[in-house]
DNA sequence: GAGTGGTCTAGACCACAAT
DNA sequence: TTGTGGTCTAGACCACTCC
């Protein structure tokens, strides 16, 4: 207990914060060397472990690039990329402080074409399940979701009342997720569509497609569709 | 060293290979506690740090959730979210094996319009750099960058050649970047932009917003035009 | 061989939750 | 008061890079 009044700030937060300063202030650039976990250890005044832990930290949010044998350095602002989080829609209108309710327009069991045969890594012919749903922000029609669905991975799928539940929440309580593959895009809706969403002739849709992986197989194969003149994916990191 | 011959795999990744395979074979289900550092330590014959340290690691990609002075819980599948990575244009032609390259179309300094100005939180009127680039994939032309930069964070923006270096890559390059925004949306292009990537008529764009922050000032704001016909975001988790 | 990161130990004290 | 996680130490050995 050197410092009286510790603000209860970790040592090695304190550590962290001064790396990621001193690259944002420009001080240690892109692609240079940081001091070594040694040196910062000596300079905060802890052992080694802990300037190991913040610089470990970092190394994972991807601010600094670690070599065994050689030392740590800046990362290459590799930001080009932008990472994106698509959050579910009833989640999103919540936190707009908006009401969201959903109309169940169909849910049957359906043989699979071949197109979503191959999708699901079925044989054409094989039993699926098939859900559509509009979901409503503050009563106006805002998305579509159309959705088909592995009875192997949800046997219990054409049971469900997907007015009180969405067919996502349902299917992640039932089935562990194990991968997304997922692709945006813009288009013109099926008549039918842009029918429910109540949207003007020629106006296109933004398609989120979304398929999702449990227990090694396909679990679901997802399409929503939304008005493009009132829906767009947003976030900030 | 009980063990001859370890396959050189660290003893905390070991737990929290075990830990993710409980919980994924639903062993361990969402919301109840799984066995606290402790008795991992004792099972897997390591100490207590070596356990925190991996139950930290599965806590940080929030795969469980810990509670000081109660215990560490498996996290509710709040994976309703998606993670998506957006790359830069030229990286994502790059990694489909095709030729990227750009042409500049304009470079110019202009004064804020109301609108811009909000966005860069500047005096409308003052001075913006504004760039408008092309971007082709094996000739086609893909993306229209339509590009404005705040001076104060890239003084020499007008001087760069953008033929051989992306107005972003050069960004990245003199502005540390501290964060963010985007959103994706689909729409008509102007004309112009209709012309340069060569697009049907009545045909919509996929649209990618991006704003970024560097120093505490707006650095840039972008506007990314596809033909919504040869292009789509897509990745995978 | 010297320097660096990667992992690990066997303790310790603390803050907080449950009781 | 007991049990839990949160942090930290002062060493240690190893794998790897660089000279």
């Amino acid at each position: 207990m050197t410092d009286s009044a510790s603000p209860a700030v970790p040592a090695y937060r304190l550590i962290k914060e001064h790396v990621m300063a001193q690259i944002q202030r420009g001080v240690w650039r892109e692609g240079e060397a940081i001091p070594t976990e040694e040196s910062l250890a000596r300079e905060f005044g802890v052992s080694r472990m802990t300037a190991s832990r913040a610089i470990r930290e970092l190394a994972d949010q991807q601010v600094v690039e670690r070599i065994q044998g050689s030392g740590t350095y800046v990362a290459q602002q590799k930001y080009q990329a932008t990472l994106v989080e698509l959050r579910n829609i009833a989640d999103e209108i919540a936190a707009r402080g908006h009401r969201h309710h959903s109309e169940l327009q169909l849910l049957e069991r359906v043989s699979a074409s071949e197109a979503l045969a191959r999708r699901f890594r079925i044989s054409s012919g094989d039993v699926l399940f098939h859900s559509i749903v509009v979901h409503f922000e503050n009563d106006e029609p805002i998305q579509v979701e159309d959705r088909y669905v592995n009875p192997r991975i949800a046997p219990e799928y054409l049971a469900q009342d997907f007015s009180t539940q969405t067919p996502n929440a349902y299917l992640m309580r039932v089935a562990p997720l194990a991968g997304v593959e997922f692709s945006i895009e813009a288009g013109p809706p099926p008549e039918r569509f842009a029918e429910l969403l109540h949207m003007k002739p020629q106006e296109p849709c933004l398609v989120l497609n979304r398929q999702t992986q449990s227990m090694g197989q396909v679990a679901s194969v997802a399409a929503m569709w939304h008005p493009a003149s009132r829906y767009r994916f947003s976030g900030r990191i």
